[in-house]
DNA sequence: GAGGGTTTTGCAACCGGTTGCAAAACAAAA
DNA sequence: TTTTGTTTTGCAACCGGTTGCAAAACCCTC
């Protein structure tokens, strides 16, 4: 069926040894035999089989990919830049969707079966007790997008949230709103939680501001868009809103215009990621730039570190926001 | 470090046969040995490797998934029903991310290298003969959203793109458009070739009205958006456009939008695919309506059959479309 | 051509499972 | 109790690579 190394090693007339160094480099092996071994193999078809590699090596270069949001186009870009970075350093993604299964517990006992070398968590909503499930399990993982922590138990690459929430405020405020609403995705999400918690101590901090908040039922247009939606039915709307994401942002000004209202002049909207979308001329959303490609890039380099070096001390990077204006705030006097 | 057949053997005071009998149904244990290794297993946290038992049998339940368009929002869903349904099946997905890789030659050999049951490419830009090399390498696979043919040498999952371009000119001919244009994806993909040809040839076979065409970079929000201001930019467009999918379409109506242009009163569009976002009241995007589940479960389906019937022959499947009617046509005397 | 050091090579055991085969254990019938 | 038939079990070989070790081959120098 398949070519083996045997076959190979036959026609090559040397052992099965030989052949295997041809093809670990750093393995000694003279230029003859080399060039014998490749010659058959090439005449052959010969590929090594992975599989049978990583028995022997305990190395598959298979990383898990784990996430449970497909539904915020963000994340296109995400696995974008996963794929195509872990490609280029010869790694393969084992991807994982964990979509309505809340337990770690399935995913670490498959990707164990799995032998991966090692797992990156694509998650803004799961707790850090997630993947610390992982870790607990004895597999090297990283958590990327995740809950920041002064003294983490487990790898973090991210932003902080708290940060980003307070950055939001800061922007309102200044532009002079007293009527300010958060309009956060999940209420289980992490990331929900925090940017609430940085958005809305800031806003406290202030006299004479009115605060209210509402959730969306996840990150994504349609979510963002029926939120807003109530809200209207319920009454007015605030003056501005902190969106959680740009996505749900952009589904609220979606509702917003269908409902007549005019954005910024009749309410302002503050959003999160800067995704490309946000940049459009005719949404020209006003917004806290998230490092995608940086975390992404940052949270590869540390699986692998931790591959490496398993006894290494966990670590959280955080990477910086930035504040990009566009168009969907104005200001209050 | 990790627990083995034999740990588990050991601790039973069984052979290492009657484990592995234990954990592959359909094998011959009493009930007996089968609790004793149960217990075993469970007080040593025991899973078996995936890896070593691929070797023996030859399968590894991976399936390789080939991709190379990580723009268009629609594989956001794509990919989540992809895994989700593997993973239903006990089937994990490898994900192979192409982008800027034209060569099947390099994918082929690192799914051959992982052993992988079978590969589903999902593409609708690739050619057949893409597809075509996984087959000749021995590589079971379903090319999902590709090119249909009635005497297809690989399995495609699909719809007619040829028929989805006559359903197009169909609608806008009825509605009385006499200055008509496709606005298509990439030149390269076959869709866009397919969409085309049959929109073309419908147009053409009416008297008096008048074709013009042009290509998006990509099929994205942004390829979109920029054709249409690049078309908007060297004079009057026409009256309605096809864009080759609805991501084109709303990249387009934004960029007329923009222009001050009104949809449909000033340029009708339609689309092809009806995501998601299509149905929103403030896009109500008139487009045709791609069965992207069924043609997922579909590929699957089909994918496991060849791989338990290597030498069937190969068969290609083709969904219907249906045209979705909303607001972005409307009707010329 | 012998002696010494270095590189290359093959043997054989191992990685962690699976499975055909024959022996062992068990159950039922005589 | 013996015979026959059916399950269950363990042995050992195998899947396709890797790697430590000792022998073989090579290269230089004297």
């Amino acid at each position: 069926m398949a070519i083996t190394l045997g076959d190979v090693a036959a026609r090559a007339g040397v052992s099965r040894s030989a052949v295997s160094r041809t093809f670990t480099d750093g393995a000694s092996v003279s230029q003859k035999t080399r060039s014998k071994v490749e010659k058959a193999a090439q005449e052959l078809g010969y590929a090594p089989s992975a599989l049978a590699s990583a028995l022997s090596t305990g190395r598959t270069k298979l990383i898990g990919l784990v996430s449970n949001n497909f539904h915020n186009p963000i994340f296109l870009q995400v696995f974008d830049l996963f794929t195509r970075l872990l490609q280029e350093r010869g790694l393969r993604p084992l991807l994982v969707n964990l979509s309505g299964e809340p337990d770690p517990e399935q995913s670490v006992r498959m990707l164990q079966q799995y032998s991966v070398d090692g797992v990156i968590i694509a998650s803004s909503t799961l707790s850090p007790e997630f993947a610390q499930a992982f870790k607990d399990a004895g597999l090297p993982v990283v958590h990327s997008f995740g809950r920041w922590s002064t003294s983490p138990n487990v790898n973090v690459v991210g932003i902080d949230n708290v940060a980003g929430g307070r950055m939001a405020a800061m922007a309102l405020i200044e532009r002079g709103y007293k009527n300010i609403a958060f309009l956060g995705g999940p209420e289980t999400a992490t990331s929900t939680f925090d940017r609430r918690k940085g958005f809305y101590e800031t806003i406290n901090s202030q006299f004479h501001i009115n605060y209210s908040e509402s959730f969306a039922a996840s990150y994504s247009f349609d979510a963002g868009r029926q939120e807003m939606q109530r809200l209207l039915s319920h009454g007015e709307p605030a003056q501005a809103y902190f969106c959680g994401d740009d996505v749900l942002s952009i589904g609220a000004i979606s509702a917003l215009k269908d409902a007549g209202l005019h954005v910024p002049e009749d309410v302002g909207i503050i959003g999160l990621n800067n995704m490309q979308i946000a940049g459009w001329e005719n949404i020209s959303l006003t917004t806290i730039h998230q490092p995608v490609k940086e975390i992404i890039q940052s949270s590869i380099e540390l699986v692998v570190s931790v591959i490496n070096e398993p006894d290494r001390h966990p670590e959280a990077r955080v990477f910086p926001l930035r504040l990009i204006e566009r168009s969907t705030l104005g200001t209050r006097p």
